[in-house]
DNA sequence: CCCTGTTGGTGATATATTGTCAACAATGGT
DNA sequence: ACCATTGTTGACAATATATCACCAACAGGG
């Protein structure tokens, strides 16, 4: 059915901002796999320095490796370093938290991050995985991301979050068809309660999405003024983004969100 | 024998700077897997977006997740952002190349790099995997990382490196023991042509060696006086990055070194 | 144009690793 | 003392894997 690597790696899913230690029990009842299964993972990929055991408590943790993969990618490709100041430019923008993904397999991986000032702020967990469905930036990856993309989630069993939750097919298809006129997408409270998000696509070198830019705001204070303001301001560090990856929008895309773009 | 986990993660280490696209064949070649297996090993891990395939080029390079992951850890356990100013200031002194490692599984990775800002500087690849047995910073681990680490190393096959690569176990077991009694590491060239390195443990909450720091010379220029700076200069930035990581030194250790660290 | 060398990818089958379940010692809480 | 956890190990059946072959596509070179 499905490699065991995939079983592995599965796990590193559930180490976040929150909870960076997990127990052999913890995560065998989480993952849904037997404990001996999980064991024996756990101890390969701590061979590999994936993952690394505290002699003490005998909890896992993401271990060194991860620290040296990341170093390698950033230096090849520079993406986190090149995002992050945009980033702080769009939450300045906007006054609200402002947070980049890139496609990471079957999710979202949450790579950039700025939180708003404010103090009531959409604070989000540093290095969550996004699924597809329920959030902004997943509609916008989706609308834009080729077909191949678009059918693998669409045939996926989509997880409930909240009670806004998208979890039909066609439903979520037309919302992702909205998405694609208008040239961004919107979400309300289908990933968490009392976020409203707006999400605009990064491209790379050959125009297909590979990521997403997007702002959250508390829903309440979402009026259709600062909504305006979002939009304009995530085109704009959308379509920066893009050009600082060394990747092109294509040429229908930037048309159809020129007028949106001019700033107020 | 060996877990296809533990391969399909090995693969990721022949990823580097100056390689960071592999495609399928090349991969197979040098980790001497079949192509079939590295395929499907490829295809598993990116699924969950550790790594991902160029659409055009084919080729294979580390995915976003990676760098999901390295924030998790990073918010969690802020080791890289911690030590990085410390290695500058290293390097500042020493006038060298300088660099922090973890232990990671069955070798060092190297996570932190401040480079000498000579002309003629020793210039590593970020990211490399560090064996224990050749480099300075192995040995200074293996000196204080506890018999099960020791034991681990010795009793491994012992690869060549260059023509001053220790292999033997006994000859290992001898330097390493040199290093205890100093209480920090040296290797000339066992490494890398030209190259020398010396190196001091960095300690974890339980006194147990989790890394090191290390600073790298050209070999010619080790003169005796540059030698005592340099030692001086890493046991400083040791003890410092020990403190700073919450470890502590075993106290016959703090007593060793202690003599050795007033600055001239 | 063929020929040879690549490349990435795909099936078939025997084998070896894996999943499952049970029991284990060691903790900690009540 | 008990009970409920924890991490760990063992054994066996089940299954995913390693290995081999082959294929299509592409790139020079003659």
């Amino acid at each position: 059915m499905s490699s065991t690597v995939v079983k592995a790696l599965m796990l590193l899913e559930h180490f976040s901002e929150d909870e960076p230690e997990l127990g052999l029990s913890e995560l065998a009842r989480r993952s849904g796999v037997d404990k001996a299964a999980v064991h024996r993972m756990l101890g390969a990929m701590a061979e590999t320095g994936l993952v690394e055991q505290q002699m003490d408590s005998r909890l896992y943790r993401l271990g060194a490796g991860v620290l040296r993969l990341a170093r390698v990618r950033e230096i090849a490709f520079p993406i986190s370093s090149i995002v992050q100041p945009l980033l702080e430019n769009l939450s300045a923008e906007t006054s609200e938290t402002a947070h980049a993904s890139l496609i990471s397999g079957r999710a979202l991986a949450n790579i950039a991050t700025c939180e708003s000032k404010k103090g009531n702020r959409v604070s989000l967990i540093a290095g969550e995985v996004l699924p597809y469905h329920s959030t902004a930036s997943g509609l916008a990856v989706m609308a834009y991301g080729g077909d191949a993309l678009l059918d693998r989630v669409l045939s996926s069993t989509l997880e409930v979050k909240t009670r806004f939750t998208i979890t039909d097919a066609d439903e979520l298809s037309a919302r992702i068809d909205v998405a694609r006129q208008r040239g961004f997408s919107e979400s309300d409270q289908t990933n968490e309660e009392d976020v409203h998000g707006i999400a605009a696509p990064i491209f790379d070198r050959m125009s297909v999405a590979c990521g997403a830019v997007s702002v959250s705001t508390p829903s309440h204070r979402m009026t259709d003024e600062q909504r305006q303001l979002t939009i304009g301001a995530v085109l704009r560090a959308a379509t920066t983004i893009t050009d600082g990856l060394g990747g092109k929008q294509p040429r229908s895309y930037a048309n159809l969100i020129a007028p949106l773009m001019v700033k107020s």
